[in-house]
DNA sequence: ATTAATTTTTAGTCTTATCTAAAATAATAA
DNA sequence: TTATTATTTTAGATAAGACTAAAAATTAAT
């Protein structure tokens, strides 16, 4: 199989890949990597060896449909077990991720689908991110960001853009949570913050948090 | 902290230094190990160097209290696992050894603390081997080998001495689980089988068998 | 108490995954 | 279009963990 390192690869390969038709870069990946665009190189080459992605020199890389499949199934681990820290082990949603990141790697597929079933088969990790199944589909939401609805619109928090530990501490704070129905009440021109009425509160956001938070239209 | 390699050693002379008074010799731990002794002198200084074990030359290692503890935690990790792939996703005894040897060196206190809680403080993994509490100790249950039972003595099944998926799939197999009463009805001196009534039934059980089953007499 | 056999260690090599520095290629600007 | 800048690749080095083969130390046997 593979390497703790070439799944790390792989999976952000697949995230930068997600929204875009041409090659992912070498520089793209050693900065989301933390790492030197010579390693990535040497990296991208054991990948391409092993048809996970088709590498041609200087003009970045690819994932096939192998590789596609093979990341899917890593970011579904990941997903699960980040459901399960939350759901069965009171982990809050800012502290799954660290954990998540070492459980994604464990090699069972007994494990992945008994833990599915014991979830009861959830679609969502707990920041709203969709779980894909066992042929690596999945189905996003409809979702707006919160700081592109207009006046008076209505509608339900389903995900996060940013999952850094202090936006979501922040979130806690402020009581927002996935679920939870927010209306526009105000937009604020000078400063592009939104007045939002949630839980029978009303709030001041400031456009920072509007871009980060979204909703579902209802 | 320590990584894989260092773990699977430690874990290793722990078990092997557990019922002896000298040290482990690096023979000992290749064999187990399942390789040389060349890479074992390698390892042994690392783990010297991090103060798990006290090494001389040619005079084999011991543990140190730090190295025990260290090992403990990884042993109280492994079978908190094995209990819940059991307890929670269905996993028969035999086919839990290998994903918990993957699960056993993920880095993360409160999951391990959360998920103790979630089963309930378990003392005992599904092979009957008593899990180590946060400091490292453990209690192991008064127990004697079924071989060791004389005629009319009774006593509950509360471990396996062989925890091979072969015994394991065979005790399931006879329908012998941990738990059951067992009375020794007879004692075959020709081929040291010996005779039990267990659950109503009555079965002849080898003396290899007999060997590796825990017996709490009652 | 030497010799022989076994165990353990050392020395040197290999692979994986990293890095730095330099070279090669591509992209941009004058 | 040529020169400059930025990106990417190559070459060579390093560290961890494993191996083989040979040397050293210990243990066993005559």
């Amino acid at each position: 199989m593979f390497t703790l390192s070439e799944e790390n690869y792989l999976k952000t390969i697949y995230h930068l890949g997600l929204n875009s038709e041409i090659g992912v870069s070498t520089n793209e990946i050693a900065k989301k990597m933390q790492t030197k665009a010579s390693s990535v190189t040497d990296m991208i080459k054991k990948l391409s060896d092993k048809n996970l992605v088709v590498y041609k020199k200087y003009k970045g890389v690819r994932i096939t449909d192998f590789g596609r499949n093979t990341a899917a199934n890593i970011v579904r681990k990941h997903r699960l077990w980040e459901v399960f820290l939350v759901e069965k082990l009171n982990f809050s949603w800012d502290e799954v991720h660290e954990v998540a990141e070492q459980l994604e790697h464990i090699k069972s597929p007994k494990l992945i689908n008994e833990l599915d079933a014991l979830l009861g088969f959830p679609k969502q990790d707990p920041h709203g991110d969709p779980i894909p199944d066992k042929e690596g589909n999945y189905y996003p939401l409809e979702k707006k960001l919160l700081a592109t609805l207009g006046l008076g619109e209505k509608g339900i928090c389903v995900g996060v853009n940013d999952s850094s530990s202090s936006f979501l501490q922040f979130l806690d704070k402020q009581k927002i949570a996935l679920g939870n129905e927010i209306k526009v009440l105000g937009k604020e021109p000078f400063d592009d913050s939104i007045q939002i009425q949630i839980a029978n509160r009303e709030l001041s956001i400031s456009n920072k948090i509007a871009n980060n938070l979204y909703i579902k239209i209802l």
